[in-house]
DNA sequence: CTGTGTGCAAAGGGTTTGCAAGTAC
DNA sequence: GTACTTGCAAACCCTTTGCACACAG
């Protein structure tokens, strides 16, 4: 049970939260606020962006952005009940479609960087084609 | 000189342009719009925003998203007098002095994506602490 | 004279915040 | 009753565009 998610790491579970929760768990796609908005017609966007926020902070959900100037959210690593969030995935983003997705079975390579740089965080985005567009 | 530059690459050699050009092709970090606005302070936003624009689709600069929502440019190729710009390589967001650079040398490297996905660009980006920060 | 460049002003698209009413515990 | 949530409204930040004047060929 999602409420039961949000509660053990200390989100109060309300009706929205859970429902909003429940959509991130199952949509395949990263989604804006837009995306939501229009999903979740009844909620207000600020409910919306707050929430989201929270389950950022939470790690429930990291942000990409993946070029468009608008970010989106996705909760990827849906087997794990605790806040382990892994996102050293590469990101994909179809150009047909315009849907952002994670492949999360992609790690991105291990990088050589100059000598004195600090690495604390590596993004990979890749843009192209989708499985399903190219297929179509 | 910076006006045969632009002149043969077919944009007319303003003298707004050519102050933006210099500044481009001095300025090691990207720079974002608002940068160049407190830096040509005499100079319009919409301007600037148009030049930035006329310079992308010459191919003179490219854009970088560092995940700070706000678009940088820059130019990399400088060595490069022709439009053959290379932007294949790694971006780098210090998170201590805010700046965000090319690491020219640091070239992408290549990925495997999953059957039918299709890869037209790909984008990589590094946050962590620059060489100059590391050693200060 | 003609076409391009520029500044001004405003529209636009999205995020973020203040506040007061609502709701759960 | 108290503290957290939510909706409404507005502020905000930055990009983008329309239009009229300025300027160069």
């Amino acid at each position: 049970m999602s409420a039961i998610v949000l509660k053990k790491i200390g989100i109060r579970p309300t009706t929205n939260r859970i429902l909003i929760y429940n959509y991130l768990s199952t949509e395949k796609k990263a989604v804006s606020l837009s995306d939501l908005e229009s999903c979740f017609a009844s909620m207000d966007r600020a409910t919306l962006y707050r929430t989201i926020k929270i389950f950022e902070e939470a790690q429930l959900v990291h942000q990409i952005d993946d070029g468009s100037g608008i970010p989106k959210y996705a909760r990827c690593n849906q087997n794990a009940v605790a806040p382990s969030h892994d996102d050293t995935h590469l990101h994909f983003h179809c150009l047909k479609c315009k849907k952002t997705s994670c492949l999360t079975n992609c790690q991105i390579p291990k990088i050589q960087v100059p000598n004195h740089y600090q690495v604390s965080e590596v993004t990979m985005m890749i843009k192209g084609t989708c499985d399903e567009c190219s297929r179509a």
